[in-house]
DNA sequence: CTTGACCCTGAAGTGGACTCCAGGGTTTAG
DNA sequence: CTAAACCCTGGAGTCCACTTCAGGGTCAAG
């Protein structure tokens, strides 16, 4: 095989990988004591070194995390992608959190009806006695 | 006037007030110090003493905590409906949270949506090597 | 050789809204 | 008179996902 084939592996330092996946250095580090990222090898300065897979693997937590993943369930994502574990265990913490997700988007939905229903019956102005928001907090009829 | 009119106010302890407005005695005393609830009267032994004032209070913490107002903004409803301010203030903070509810609803729905379209992918058995929806969080192709 | 950018550690702080704890005093039922 | 149930205080702990801090070591440029 050729000399130069697949023996630099490209390695950086925890700033780069940090401002790679766009979060605070500190936040790398919170993510190896987490378990998120493994332990990374170090330099002989001592300084984290970091390859194309850890940067993945920020990405992967980056993205999980705009699903709204909590940190526990990104850490067994990740874990489950590692071993040859069964699709069965991912796709149920998905439906978890859609159905979490679902939860909480009605209870806010609720709220902002509620709300709004009061506030469009509020004149704005005027002395807060007898506002239809405050009213509704001192003595819901319902 | 006759002796027993308005003399006797109701008066109860922490524990009532609590069980009444079914949260925790700690939470009453806290609110106290957050200065939502005010400063109670002792009675000799140093017992907190409340009144129907008082429950209305809680209530009216309760339904806007309900409605997901911040204790900071339930403070301040408070607090106007105590001086004689304007309605416009009461209102603002109202339409504030509707925004701020809207947005969040727009957030959640994003992700679910992501989520459960990937999640709808998912056959649920085989390997996790090429479930969609990891392979959706190991590389977006958005 | 010095400056500045970068990295290291363990520990503590943040925010929001509680909740719990230890070590007491008070009140009431029996 | 005693035991149970209730109340008091200041302070610490909880959850989550970081962020900040103090006090250093390392590395590349000039």
């Amino acid at each position: 095989m050729p000399p130069s084939a697949v023996s630099q592996p490209e390695q950086f330092t925890i700033g780069r990988l940090a401002k790679a996946a766009e979060v605070n250095i500190d936040t790398v580090r919170f993510y190896e004591r987490q378990g998120l990222l493994q332990i990374a090898p170090r330099s002989a300065g001592g300084y984290r070194l970091y390859g194309a897979a850890d940067a993945q693997r920020m990405q992967f937590i980056r993205r999980a995390k705009t699903l709204g993943f909590s940190l526990e369930d990104i850490a067994e994502l990740l874990q489950l992608t590692e071993d040859g574990h069964d699709r069965s265990r991912v796709k149920a913490i998905a439906q978890k959190r859609v159905a979490d997700l679902e939860e909480r988007i009605r209870e806010l939905e609720k709220m902002r009806s509620v709300l709004a229903h009061h506030a469009g019956h509020c004149s704005g102005h005027g002395a807060v006695k007898g506002c239809p928001i405050i009213q509704a907090l001192l003595s819901e009829q319902g």
